[in-house]
DNA sequence: TGGCGAGTGTCAACGTTATGTCAGCAGATG
DNA sequence: CATCTGCTGACATAACGTTGACACTCGCCA
């Protein structure tokens, strides 16, 4: 188990360390963003322990990228106590889980291995639904193994819908994972209708038609 | 979604019932430990708020409850800020995520939120009654496995009413459920007679006929 | 740099569905 | 029987979803 600390206060930084090491994990520590960002790029962690104040940066950057880059999985962020915009931000982000300075380092521990057991359940890099498959490295849809062009947005939406298959899912919830955190666009639901209304499109003309439901109301479905 | 609060403190609970209303979920309280037992028995919340320090008996208690039968999942502790342990020991026990008291009502969304997000990865959630199947997640129906359609309303009193099977549910506890709190609705009753009307209609024609019985004077009740 | 084009979000008009209201009738109650 | 409660179908309308056309943005390449 690796984890990887962002942390710019380096004596905090150290004593994480030195716990955590105790519970046998693998520890490494970045003590800036553009270091983070290397380090992210080198290794996949199993938990990345995220300081959102960092000095030559905010710390949501860091999270942005992790996002961008389906790695926000396994993200527990660290923040002061003051600062509960950033973490609802964070949580927003994707990230797992949140822990308020100062914190008790058993309680660190707690939450980090909350985080790993939850990663556990998360599953492989693709995923199927009858003849369609989502490659989520690949940012590629094949179906019946004819590969459909998507955009971004498109390949969101479907993987959202995708992997929560037979369950409605929210508009809210699909303004909030296709925005991020844009605020502005959370309460208009015209930019789904689109989205949805492309990917319906783009499904029907490679033969999967009604694969998508409508819950009015409610949100979508993805089942068939 | 469903949630429970277990919390004594009056002001605080309706405070929070008000607010997670608005962001549009059916909220209920209880107010100490025996009520709080009762209500856990009769539905399953897709997310519990539990206050560690109930005046009647330590909140832990309840969630030892839960957690024997397998319903910790979706359990936020609430505590105050100085009981370390308490959240230590809670999160131990397998409740989901805590917060601290006092907290900002917007964290207690996020947390909220995410909590059922992670939930919806677990594994669909379905309530039967007999020949009835419903899914909650999928917002979905079946009678002798064939699918039925509700509206969303409809589906909302079926569940209600499903989950207090056996009991007379009032007219008032309906129009409450159903409207979340719209006062202009709740002393009109005439609405509660359409749904009953056309939700009697569709279980009849999918087979289920007489399920719901009309107390004269008090409600309906949900049983065989 | 400036212009092109795909990708995204906005909008208005329209079709659809759900939901509460009502008036009158039916059934229960005492 | 008088009265109160509940049932029903028809209806208005508000909420919701769909569509196509369009405007804006942003990366890309000349």
């Amino acid at each position: 188990m690796k984890i990887l600390i962002i942390e710019d206060e380096k004596q905090l930084a150290k004593s994480m360390v030195q716990f955590l090491k105790e519970q046998s994990y693998l520890c490494e520590v970045a003590y800036n963003e553009k270091d983070a960002n290397e380090k992210i790029l080198l290794y996949d962690y199993d938990c990345i322990l995220l300081d959102i104040s960092l000095p030559d940066g905010n710390g949501l950057n860091i999270l942005e990228k992790l996002k961008a880059s389906n790695k926000a999985d396994g993200v527990i962020i660290i923040s002061a106590r003051n600062s509960v915009d950033d973490r609802i931000k964070g949580l927003n982000l994707g990230a797992d889980d949140y822990l308020s300075k100062p914190f008790f380092l058993p309680e660190l521990n707690a939450r980090v291995s909350a985080v790993i057991r939850r990663k556990r359940f998360a599953g492989s890099n693709k995923v199927s639904y009858h003849e369609i498959t989502v490659d989520l490295l690949g940012k590629t849809v094949t179906v019946n193994d004819t590969e459909v062009d998507f955009t971004r947005k498109e390949f969101d939406l479907l993987m959202f819908l995708i992997s929560n298959k037979d369950r409605v899912v929210s508009k809210n919830a699909i303004a909030e994972h296709l925005t991020g955190d844009d605020a502005d666009l959370m309460d208009k639901f015209d930019f789904i209708y689109s989205h949805i209304k492309n990917l319906k499109k783009k499904l029907a003309e490679a033969g999967c038609e009604d694969y998508i439901k409508t819950v009015y109301g409610l949100g979508y479905k993805f089942s068939t």
